[in-house]
DNA sequence: CACTGCGAACTG
DNA sequence: AGTTCGCAGTGA
């Protein structure tokens, strides 16, 4: 019997390994193995079990697998379809996808050991290098590390010493290293035997019986909390017998010490009903279906995914809720937390490898209902799995930046649709993707357009910043008199405002008076930001930094002009302006370590009047207070080089615009540009989805990008900038081969450049790109895969692409 | 003819 | 990715 086993390396295909009669027929997919791998092993997971060998080629290649790392399979049959399909749709190697489903300490790897046979000794090898090898190996009982011998006789290689494992003359092993995290165990105390009447008992130790008197078990933790240096007593309690202790495995806790909140109890909206009446009918009958659920902020979206998931866990199923990054709050959770008590795992970047190992472990056991997580909590190991939501579906940060680059909330569908499960993509602000496969009935479309308690959606003023005869706008450039005085209002109300200007830091460009120089970052195509807390400039793409110069470093002019604002200005600007008003700033200079969330809840107790900031502000914060919400600069995001400009333009502005009036008082947003008609200002406005969305749709269309249109960016990065443009240059020959020789390809794809990407060079590496558009996903990936795979003698190991990074990216969100 | 260093090839 | 291997160039 054979295996496919994926390891983790860049390589396409599994890895054949023979199944040793001792495990035969406990192997199937999903199961992971420890396979040797050069002189190592690694953990590998298993995609399929053959009874013959394919290709006899590889007879003599073929190794045994070295164990089972678990009786129970990581992954079942429909696990392992997953992550095939990912790597097929991805074109990415097994392995990588695979890798995504195995948390860290599941990976382990073995240095592979010798240990010398019973009866064999230097004396018995005859070969000179081997029996110096044997004369090591001699010296321990132990078994030795192969690579510690090979570096102990020069010139020796593991090719040789393996010799010694076909001549019979030792044993091999691997050994591992020692895993990072541990279980974490915790001791237990329990009264046995109470003391009698002419016990002598300490006071301590009486105080400590007290405690555990009538207590099935108390944990050594909540022994301290009460009473110092309890371990004396303890140990002289358990000797005489009274007391009995014993370690048990305990996890850690993730959750944060915020308190669970009561679940409110709400009348359902007949729109909140209709859509679990939707979703209720594909459960009961077990089929699996999408939904986009278009609530706009406030409709009770939150209260729809926590009965949907209910009656789900009712019905004996589990369910996954996938929320972007930033959304993941510890209130987020304390709302589940009070609607489903401790059967809850949390999975994001925040959590500690430890406290990560104790929360897959709980999922692995069946020992939770639900799971929360961003986007990788996708392939978190759950059974049974009866609904999947994916709140904010629209955010970007669902799509994996490196390594396999998946989509969580289109492979949230997929994994959706192998389980038999429904899908639930809500948002305020449906990606027009979603949008799209709802109106052609790919997914079913629930719409709660309206907020719940009735409370009106915010009014939206657009501010025209442009110039009236040479005058500012207002006390600033970036400042007018209209956001200015309804700021003033609301600080004169006692209520709050929110503003929001993407860009951080004091100035985003320094340039000298005199000459003209740009002050730039030497390793990436863009200005460096003035930073004035630290005097400094800095990148904000790499780490690039440095101190702000007294005179221009070309001309030596000591007039150098900080143009422009960032979120470090504006505060400047505002605390002059409003100098009784309580001021603060959110943004990635200020929300380091527990900052953020400190700065969050100082808001929303009203401990703070003025809330600056950057994207951090935008999102599901629920903050009752704020009734003014002022956008400083909406062309920044419309005048991105991206065609879903428009559209992120729309979703941040509505996502901004749902902070004010979520309390019981209506908000005022007031959006500041140059581009006052804008079509997707003006939907925000109207609060008019369906316009928008028609419009941009219909532009979509007409240029095949997506939803209409299906994309493959391949992307060329090297240090080298002519390396970088020959590698894009022979793809693209390539390519275009391709389409001359297959003319229904040729009439269907498109490719656009090669070209330089939007931010050109970046961390010291020059970028280039090449684009496949075609209103056919089939044939975009067939051009894609023929440029890959080296149809028309391609050849993508080519010396002058030697050092280019060569990334493909198949529907690729962030064009930059 | 051995030794070094780099580029290419392969991993079962 | 991480190694191992092969080859060219160098030095004696």
């Amino acid at each position: 019997m054979y295996a496919q086993v994926a390891v983790d390396i860049p390589l396409f295909t599994a890895l054949t390994y023979a199944i040793p009669d001792e495990l035969d027929g406990l192997i199937e997919p999903g199961h992971l193995v420890q396979v040797p791998f050069r002189n190592r092993s690694k953990t590998g997971l298993v995609v399929s079990v053959d009874e013959t060998l394919e290709d006899e080629s590889i007879a003599s290649k073929v190794r045994d697998i070295v164990d089972l790392v678990d009786t129970e399979p990581l992954l079942d049959e429909r696990g392992v379809q997953f992550l095939k399909f990912i790597a097929d749709y991805y074109l990415a190697p097994i392995g990588q996808v695979a890798r995504l489903a195995l948390p860290s300490f599941v990976r382990l790897e073995g240095m592979k050991h010798y240990r010398l046979v019973d009866g064999a000794s230097s004396a018995t090898v005859h070969d000179d290098d081997l029996k110096a090898a044997a004369a090591i190996l001699e010296e321990s009982d132990e078994p030795v590390a192969v690579k510690d011998i090979k570096e102990r006789i020069k010139g020796m290689t593991f090719r040789r010493l393996s010799d010694l494992e076909t001549a019979g003359f030792v044993e091999v092993s691997y050994e591992e290293k020692d895993a990072r995290v541990k279980v974490r165990t915790e001791k237990f105390y329990q009264v046995v035997d109470p003391p009698g009447e002419d016990d002598r008992i300490g006071s301590k130790q009486a105080r400590i019986l007290e405690m555990l008197e009538g207590e099935e078990s108390v944990s050594l933790t909540d022994i301290r909390e009460s009473i110092s240096s309890p371990y004396s007593s303890l140990s002289g309690l358990e000797e005489r017998g009274f007391i009995r202790v014993w370690e048990e495995e305990v996890y850690r806790d993730p959750f944060e010490q915020e308190p669970v909140r009561k679940p409110e109890e709400h009348v359902l909206t007949l729109d909140q009903q209709q859509a679990l009446q939707a979703i209720g009918t594909a459960r009961q009958a077990n089929s699996f279906q999408g939904f986009v659920l278009h609530g706009v902020t406030g409709s009770g979206k939150t209260e729809v995914y926590v009965r949907a998931i209910r009656a789900e866990i009712e019905q004996g199923n589990r369910a996954l809720v996938l929320l972007p990054e930033i959304a993941l709050t510890p209130q987020f959770v304390a709302v589940f937390r009070g609607h489903f008590g401790e059967k809850i795992a949390v999975l994001h970047s925040g959590l500690t490898p430890a406290e990560k190992f104790d929360q897959w472990r709980r999922i692995k056991r069946d020992e939770v209902e639900i799971v929360i997580g961003a986007r990788s909590a996708l392939f978190a190991p759950l059974t049974n799995l009866g609904i999947i939501v994916v709140d904010e579906e629209h955010d970007t940060s669902f799509k994996q930046g490196e390594g396999p680059r998946y989509h969580a909330r289109d492979m949230a569908l997929v994994r959706g649709k192998l389980e038999n499960a429904r899908v639930v993509l809500g948002s305020a602000t449906p990606s027009l993707e979603s949008y799209h496969n709802a109106k052609s009935g790919r997914l079913k479309y629930l719409p709660m357009p309206d907020r719940v308690a009735d409370r009106p959606m915010p009014e939206v003023d657009i501010v025209d910043l442009r110039d009236n005869d040479g005058a500012p706008p207002g006390p600033s450039d970036v400042l007018s008199y209209q956001l200015v005085g309804a700021v003033q209002d609301t600080l004169a109300e006692e209520m709050q405002a929110i503003l929001f200007l993407n860009r951080r830091g004091f100035s985003p460009c320094v340039i000298c008076h005199a000459c003209g120089h740009v002050f730039e970052c030497v390793n990436c195509d863009v200005s460096l930001t003035y930073h004035r807390r630290q005097e400094s400039l800095r990148c904000h793409h790499c780490d690039y930094s440095i101190r702000m110069p007294e005179s221009c470093p070309e001309c030596g002019d000591q007039k150098i002009n900080r143009r422009g604002t960032g979120t470090e200005k504006l505060e400047g600007h505002l605390n002059e302006l409003f100098p009784r008003a309580n001021i603060a700033r959110l943004d990635r200079d200020t929300s380091g370590g527990k900052n953020l969330r400190r700065t969050i809840k100082a808001f929303r107790h009203g401990e703070i009047d003025l809330l600056v900031g950057t994207q951090m502000v935008t999102k599901g914060h629920d903050f009752p207070g704020v009734i003014t919400v002022g956008v400083i600069m909406a062309d920044m995001s419309l005048n991105f080089p991206d065609f879903r400009a428009a559209e992120r333009t729309f979703q941040l502005l509505t996502q901004v615009a749902g902070r004010a009036g979520r309390g019981e008082d209506p908000g005022r947003v007031y959006i500041q540009t140059y581009n006052p008609e804008h079509y997707s200002l003006q939907a925000a406005r109207e609060h008019d989805f369906a316009s928008f969305s028609e419009r941009e749709l219909a532009l979509r269309r007409e240029l095949a990008y997506p939803p209409f249109g299906h994309l493959i960016a391949i992307k060329f990065e090297a240090a080298s900038e002519g390396r970088c443009i020959q590698a894009a240059r022979d793809y693209a020959t390539a390519a275009r081969r391709v389409l001359r020789q297959d003319e229904k390809l040729g009439q269907s794809v498109f490719m656009l450049g090669p070209a330089m990407a939007p931010l050109s060079r970046l961390k010291g590496k020059s970028r280039w790109q090449i684009l496949l558009k075609s209103r056919s996903r089939a044939d975009v990936r067939k051009l894609a895969i023929a440029m890959l795979n080296g149809v028309a003698h391609f050849e993508p190991n080519k010396s002058q692409h030697r050092d280019v990074r060569i990334v493909v990216d198949v529907d690729p969100v962030n064009m930059l």
